[in-house]
DNA sequence: TAGGCCATCTGGTCCT
DNA sequence: AGGACCAGATGGCCTA
């Protein structure tokens, strides 16, 4: 299973997480004791402790059963150990937060469907490559590739989710046994699911009316006219029990670029997507044998609210102003 | 019940 | 010496 499934975690981990470090501190506190009480023990005696309860009398705890030594180990040392699991549960919390903003940033993000680590980290990956792919490429890509990229290597599971928030078809993005995503649709036109009551020359949000972004979780952004901001309506799918947080970081470009975003400052910080990519080296080598292609119309011709468009469009950007 | 995912503990290694 | 990092082991939780 790679997509984690709902589970009111956050708040519950939260609190389990209290609760057993507070036992653990309450058992580490019980072993100083103890270990104080206990240092002249003898081998053969604490040979006699073996049993269902570990060292120190407790209920048998996680973990690796410790190494016998020789010597019982010394307050101090009890003391270091302790300290050094401290700080190695706060350095894997770290890690666990980076992972957390990893999450909001690539194309799928749920705050109810949060993917695994693991396949996060494949995302990720595939989402810079897509991205470097259409920067190399110095043109529109055409979305089928992107998303086929995307999901390449990704579970079933985790592919029915991007393709969801991407508004496709999923059975049109099967993965193979290699991790290769096959396109199994009639047509890539096909392959798309239109929005209920608009159809491929009317995206949504030009129905004029203006409605609060900011309390919605998706974005708009039409390929119609490259560097138009992106629209402010709500999708038609934004109340999807699937989808029910923030999919794509707000973002405006009005002659310069700024990147705006509700999330707490740590994201977007040096937030200077693909820029690295613009003097790459090989970017006309790339650009020959780029994996996507332009459609006959010479632009993107679908309209989407993600933000894999958001990005692109960047990037076009960037690209189309040789910056 | 098996398997996936995860948090935690633990000891080893490397670096400062 | 002490901290950061890592990987193995273990057990809990959840879902199919």
């Amino acid at each position: 299973m790679s997509v984690i499934p709902q589970r009111e975690r956050e708040g519950e981990e939260r609190e389990r997480d209290q609760r057993k470090q507070t036992a653990q501190v309450s058992a580490f506190s019980f072993n100083l004791w103890f270990a104080t009480e206990e240092d002249d023990i003898s081998d053969r005696e604490e040979d006699e402790r073996e049993g269902d309860q570990d060292d120190d009398m407790l209920p048998k705890k996680r973990g690796p059963r410790k190494k016998r030594s020789g010597k019982p180990e010394s307050d101090r040392s009890k003391v270091r150990r302790h300290e050094a699991n401290t700080r190695e549960r706060s350095r894997m919390h770290g890690l666990n937060d980076a992972l957390e903003s990893l999450r909001k940033v690539v194309p799928c993000y749920s705050k109810t469907q949060k993917l695994s680590k693991i396949e996060t980290l494949r995302l990720a990956k595939n989402y810079i490559w897509a991205l470097s792919e259409t920067l190399s490429a110095g043109k529109r890509p055409d979305l089928l590739a992107f998303v086929q990229t995307l999901c390449k290597g990704l579970s079933q599971p985790t592919t029915n989710l991007v393709a969801g928030c991407l508004q496709l078809n999923a059975r049109n993005f099967l993965t193979d046994h290699n991790g290769e995503v096959m396109f199994s649709g009639r047509s890539p036109y096909d392959a798309m699911y239109s929005y209920p009551g608009s159809d491929v020359n009317t995206p949504p949000g030009h129905s004029g009316s203006t409605l609060d972004s900011s309390a919605k979780p998706f974005r708009h952004y039409s390929y119609n006219s490259a560097y138009e901001p992106y629209y402010e309506n709500p999708s038609p799918e934004a109340g999807s029990p699937h989808f029910d947080g923030q999919l794509s970081p707000p973002m405006n470009f009005k002659g310069i670029f700024s990147l705006k975003h509700d999330d707490p400052p740590d994201y977007g910080k040096g937030s200077h997507y693909g820029m690295r990519y613009c003097s790459a080296p090989g970017r006309a080598a790339l650009a020959h044998n780029s994996m996507y292609r332009v459609s006959p119309e010479g632009r993107f011709p679908y309209d989407l609210h993600v933000r894999s468009q958001l990005m692109v469009s960047l990037i076009m950007f960037l690209v189309e102003n040789h910056i």
